[in-house]
DNA sequence: AATGAATGAGACTTCATTCAT
DNA sequence: AATGAATGAAGTCTCATTCAT
């Protein structure tokens, strides 16, 4: 049996990830990559044949991860749901950026790739569907606004994730503060 | 004497704006840039010295422009001042992200950048304290809700101008809804 | 592991000391130099982050073998270390025009650079103070016309090693003629 | 009658000839030699077909000039006349290292620069021939130890020009300083 | 399987020269 | 005649990827 593996293809993505996160999609080298592992740059391609497959596998996984736990989630009280599918995605830092490189990822640089663009593109869209039949359930158990677009009120929820957490409030707070303000607002009530 | 311009500094600033928000900081290049206008891409040269200090002059432009508007705002009912400011920091499209990247660049690339980014830093910081100064008096004028933490308040306000507009609602109606929600909250009143 | 070096660094700047000497400072071109070796311009950067790192790399090793060879020379008999620095000097071609190069590389290339310049700064003062020291000698010892100012018997010492050899006298014959001429003259003695 | 010539062909070459010297034959810019003149850049092309065609034309004028000093001076006593020339060669700053540009030259860049390139050579050969003559006739006369080969006392001769005034004595009395020992040596006579 | 050197396409930049005014 | 903007060839350097060990 060979040698042992200098890193897995684990260790790899995670890497990988938190580097696309850092430095954007365009900003994002193997040379720096292959610093932060032990291993030589060149292995890299043992596991994937160039760096679009890698970038697609990357999201792939952190999309996998989303998903299971999204799709765990009890829908019976809906803005119970909504609530935590709030803190998975805030759990899940960057998800939503990374995503958003997918559409500069070139499909046709292998199968792989491809295969992974559209599970990703699929899971996106399921992950949507989600949010959306919540809201829309919401809106018709009356605990939503029904004068607001749902496309505002989606969009507002999807970006909340996006917001900056300049005073570094722990995690479970700061989502319950954020959850709060979008369902009440920052305003006062008279 | 001497030709015509084939592009002012302007035109080249135009397109320069529109390829950063597409592409991002490191997947900007001149070499694209140049096929949008008309000439060569040496003849940039005329302009900027190099890459970065145009970046800088484009960063440049766009705090002017904005920090022009948001000075001109009238700040006596400090709700309104509010509405105003989102207004037009939503018109000025991709200036956050725009601003973002001033960090990327090495200063020392030319006199001139250090100058352009000292002053887009300096107008951020004028923007910011503006906001701030606005929601706190809003805070003490009883207008905003004072168990939500300022940061959260200014975090979620700031992030507004990043939410997706799904459904491409003309400007002016999709500011005012996105006042509303952060006021209001998404959620029905009892 | 790992494929097999194209070139050595020594033959890198081997031939680099040669095209220096060829097309001066400025006309030093990575092109020609890479066609001159086995293998693509690219492999250059193997070695050295830069052009600039290269030339002073370059300097200092020269530098480095005429320091050596100067500093094994016994001063006891000043004359006769002057002849032996003088074979010295005219051996290692070039040499002091390579040095006046010095002066046109940015220090701040990178790190190595400086320290190569540095080091090739100190060496220069090191074997000029050498040679001042055994002239000074020379004149106290009365083998020196003592009328003649010290820094015209220097310069012209200096200036010897950069005589044309037209007729491409070998070596150390030439190099005998050159110090007999600065001792004697070509003039008659009556 | 039209404009103004905002510069003259011959200061036009004055700045040239001092920058050659400057920064050598592939360091001279047209770009930094016209900031040096009152006018734009392409103005020289007013006057040149192009950079070689310029720098041919200044080794020639500066070769005229010191061809006709040197033709004007009396033969009668050859040392004399070596005496002078000397002085010439030295007033002649950098005439030496200039001339030695000739071969990088490529003459078929215009008709011009064949004809300059062709005067230079040929005066060249006229000067040496002027100097080998004298010394020949030194030798014949006595004047010369016939030891020493005629081409290294031409050498060294020619290269007397070359060397480095460090402590800036004044140009009559520096070139008495190094003809004497030219002639006579550095050494005492015992 | 892992390595590290080699590679070449492509980016940025410079500069002599041309061109329209 | 003079100008200053425009140009493209050519140079330096980077980086994903390949190759020999």
């Amino acid at each position: 049996m060979g040698r042992r593996h200098v890193f897995t293809r684990s260790e790899l993505l995670d890497h990988a990830k938190r580097m696309l996160l850092e430095h954007g999609y365009e900003g994002f080298q193997l040379k720096s990559l292959s610093t932060r592992l032990p291993g030589a740059r060149s292995t890299i391609y043992q596991y994937f044949a160039n760096k679009e497959e890698m970038i697609a596998a990357c999201m792939r996984r952190v999309m996998e991860d989303v998903l299971q736990k999204a799709q765990a989630v009890d829908e019976t009280d809906c803005m119970e749901a909504l609530r935590q599918l709030l803190n998975i995605y805030l759990r899940e830092a960057g998800f939503h950026q990374l995503i958003g490189y997918a559409r500069k990822i070139n499909p046709s640089s292998s199968p792989s790739t491809a295969r992974d663009l559209e599970f990703v593109e699929q899971a996106h869209v399921t992950l949507k569907n989600q949010i959306e039949r919540l809201l829309v359930r919401a809106r018709e158990e009356g605990r939503i606004n029904p004068d607001i677009p749902l496309p505002a009120v989606t969009g507002v929820f999807f970006n909340l994730i996006n917001t900056p957490n300049l005073m570094d409030i722990p995690l479970p707070e700061w989502s319950e503060w954020l959850f709060k303000m979008w369902l009440e607002g920052a305003g006062t009530r008279n």
